[in-house]
DNA sequence: ACGAATTGTTTCCATAATTAAAACTATCGA
DNA sequence: TCGATAGTTTTAATTATGGAAACAATTCGT
């Protein structure tokens, strides 16, 4: 017997001045009434009500435990709506983890327009390559590009970014355009220690069928944002994801070739700790960041600049 | 399920770090302390806890939840035990009804010596004749001499008290002494109309046997008090209990006669609402009471006076 | 004054909830 | 890779719950 509820049935029938007019006003049986009292009753050992038939009055005991039981009522009733608050409606603080790239460039951005909507919500954004324990740590979010890490999480596709082949107008100049994914072999191919394509290109073409490129080159980074700045200034060619070289596309630092040659893309998604009773800070910035990478993200348009 | 123990639970797993350590301190199984965390998360809708098999953190609103509820815990006990203390150590306000004399000349003097033994109970003493309802009045305990008025509530029998008849010696100077009941209705005998006996004064002889007087005189009063007065003022004759005039027979203000004749004694009895869960004040009141007046009671000690 | 109605309690019983053990799944350490 | 450990789910037996009916005591209306 739920004993919060005996609680508040005793203070009804202390209040009410009887126990049918309580049972009726909490919707159950007299029998009911009185046995919820006489469990609190005899879990203390001490009568709290003295009553006949027809007369009811508060011992002295009672009147004591009267008094904090609605207190103590009240404080479980306003904990509960203070909690509740703070699940349905965006507040509190937003802790979320991505790469620093993606971090710094896109979902800052994010984060400020989303804050516009939501201003009662926090972020406290952590930008990390490495693997970390969303729970532990005490996450709210993560990013995550392509690859899937934890099992037990639960994922959320985002969008997607195309990953193109490019290098620096200048350098196209001295080298020549590759026309096609065997061309690529002749070419200085910067390629990135941590990110899995590596030195395996492939691509799809528009029929279906698919080519691997073993590709190389002079130089090799563990961080892509290094080749992006070593392809810029002209030193190879760059197979990077779409909202890494979007920008220099458009701006014309990049020209992006063998553009029907498909690489397989790149998942965005959000990665959150458990799907039961997701908080509203949570679905709502997921849904924000859903609707802003969805369904072409504004990184691949550069159409119109290079018109 | 019980919330608070719910409560408890999830307040262990918090600061255990672990649904196994936490059910191990608790005494239960692993399953049940995830059940506990599940209701809770479930009622609110919310998540408190992250957790996979190896992990375990406190969601943000897990962490307002787990404050809130130590405090709520903590409050809940501290009224148990404020509770428990005035139930089983005798403290606060002892209510208690009597007649006018009983109360002023046996029961006032009782409480100071009782007070003086517990000294963190106050009394609030009514002296009142009539009938009073103890529950809706809000009395602990009720003196009452001889007739048991309601029948749901509890008595305990504290003492009796012997009827004797008895008239100043300035009026048996001029009257002569009655030897037997027979002789009585020559005496000019005073009726009390609300004590039982009233004008038909019964007594047993030693043998056994039963006689019934019916007495005369030229005085009656609804107050037993006013027919003592008048008896020690020499009027004529009382059938009174010696509680009332024991101290009277003592100092030699009145005579008792017909001392082999033995009229009903009348019983003194304590009356409280209820025997489950009696409050220590009470409990220890009445002990003190019964003592006192058991098994002769201090009022009929006047042999000492005589001899 | 007397029957009808109301109240708190008790009994009874079908239904629902609670509990721990065992099976299961996931993770970590050796 | 295997074994150990932790959280969850399932299962099955016990226990608790809550209402209907019966009861005892009392009051109210006529």
């Amino acid at each position: 017997m739920d004993k919060l509820t005996s609680m508040l049935v005793f203070t009804k029938v202390a209040k009410a001045g009887s126990f049918a007019s309580a049972a009726k006003e909490l919707g159950l049986s007299r029998a009911m009434a009185t046995k919820h009292v006489m469990q609190l009753e005899n879990g203390l050992g001490i009568r709290l009500l003295n009553r006949t038939t027809r007369n009811l009055s508060l011992t002295e005991v009672g009147m004591v435990y009267l008094e904090r039981c609605l207190q103590i009522l009240d404080e479980m009733e306003e904990m509960e709506i203070a909690v509740t608050r703070l699940q349905t409606e965006p507040r509190g603080t937003l802790k979320v983890n991505a790469t620093p790239f993606f971090g710094a460039y896109h979902l800052a951005p994010a984060i400020a327009a989303y804050m516009e909507s939501f201003p009662e919500v926090n972020v406290e954004l952590v930008l990390q390559a490495g693997y970390i324990d969303l729970i532990e740590e005490g996450f709210d979010l993560a990013i995550h590009l392509d690859e899937m890490r934890d099992s037990s999480l639960i994922a959320r596709k985002l969008g997607s970014s195309q990953r193109v082949v490019c290098g620096s107008p200048r350098y196209f100049e001295k080298h020549g355009i590759p026309k096609t994914p065997d061309d690529l072999r002749k070419h200085n191919c910067l390629t990135s220690s941590s990110l899995p394509p590596r030195d395996q290109w492939q691509f799809s073409i528009p029929g279906g069928e698919t080519t691997v490129v073993k590709v190389t080159g002079n130089m090799e980074a563990n961080v892509a944002d290094a080749l992006r700045m070593a392809a810029i200034n002209g030193l190879g060619l760059v197979l990077l994801p779409t909202y890494m070289v979007g920008q220099d596309i458009r701006k014309g630092r990049l020209t992006p070739v063998l553009t029907d040659y498909v690489p397989a893309p790149l998942e965005i998604h959000a990665v959150y700790p458990h799907r039961k009773h997701l908080s509203a800070k949570v679905r709502t910035f997921v849904d924000f960041l859903s609707e802003r990478f969805h369904p072409k993200p504004y990184w691949e348009d550069w159409a119109d600049a290079q018109e």
